[in-house]
DNA sequence: ATGAGTGATGTCACCTGGTGTCATCACACT
DNA sequence: AGTGTGATGACACCAGGTGACATCACTCAT
């Protein structure tokens, strides 16, 4: 073994995971968490901006492959065709994270200040969907209605998703509920 | 004069928004705000819960306005008609405020943490308005797209009214915007 | 091998947002 | 005159967050 135990990072989720699960985020100390990753407060904010952001962090990664996936689209794909490839990609990553999916959810859903900060990383991500829209030659207000759109329907896919017991795959039910929606604006 | 000078919550307002366009946001603490409205740090706090709130109070009244509007709008008004009433009703109170609006938006934009909060009082907004349409007999998906599209008009027509030299009103602004995402939706 | 970096971590002091608790005191009401 | 009452002040305290400096195992050139 090295100097120091590896994956500092790694622990410091862990443990802020567990412990915002078993007493709250509010009644949670920084403290806390670095003690029981065997650090201090000061090195949890050395890899986290704040006590918000230990939850958030890898939500980059999404960015990227979602924005990659639009940018790797055949070139005659629609629209919605690049949503729907975007949200192909989100389904990857949302996979591999299934296993504290839920969990994160739930604890996000209970503490007001982290919906703060998981509402305006997903404006994030719909701007930089947006920007990958415009890029594939889009004008401005369809790329911007077309990334919105795919933000409601990620958001509605991943609500049915994250604690369904059958485990239904997110691409199935993001697929689906992309279809609905398309049903729904083509008959309006 | 009474016992203590009146209006310590319209004082505090102030003294934040002047504060907060001199130093910024970050840079200004409450006791500073406090001194200036001749109270103290622990009355700010009984006046509003966190230091960001004092930039959002008022927002249930837009909310009641526009929720109100809604309601009172004919039987036969379509969807897409009740999002046309709700943002007259704004556009009634944002002409209301427009004497600091300008500033306000300045200083929200230039701080993550504001930011955060104005997201989340537009969800806010944006839940009781696809409530508001749901009590109207819209189903739960047409109410919500409904809603978000009303958000992103007002959201787009504030952009444009908030410091515009020429003051056109934002009533104007809206139904403009609106007009034109009909047009979009309609030849899409 | 050795001595000078290097980089992740610890230590400590500090500021500020936010809260609980009790004191104060002008006013109103009896 | 006496008794609330309600807005405010005073004070202590906790926790999030930051700056500055120390530490110390490891690396690498000499």
């Amino acid at each position: 073994m090295g100097r120091w135990r590896p994956d500092a990072r790694a622990r410091l989720q862990e443990a802020a995971l567990t412990l915002y699960g078993e007493r709250g985020y509010e009644k949670t100390t920084v403290a806390e968490i670095a003690e029981r990753a065997g650090l201090t407060k000061r090195t949890f904010f050395r890899y986290f901006a704040d006590k918000r952001e230990v939850l958030f962090w890898g939500s980059e990664l999404l960015e990227q492959r979602m924005v990659a996936a639009i940018e790797a689209a055949p070139a005659s794909t629609s629209a919605l065709g690049l949503i729907g490839a975007a949200l192909d990609a989100a389904a990857v990553r949302f996979e591999e994270v299934r296993e504290f999916a839920g969990l994160r959810h739930r604890i996000i859903a209970a503490s007001p200040e982290l919906r703060e900060r998981e509402l305006i990383k997903a404006m994030s991500l719909t701007g930089a969907v947006t920007r990958a829209l415009r890029a594939r030659g889009l004008d401005d207000t369809a790329a911007a209605l077309a990334a919105h759109t795919g933000a409601t329907v990620m958001h509605v896919a991943f609500e049915q998703w994250v604690d369904d017991p059958s485990r239904t795959p997110f691409q199935q039910i993001a697929r689906d509920s992309l279809a609905q929606l398309r049903e729904i604006a083509s008959t309006g």
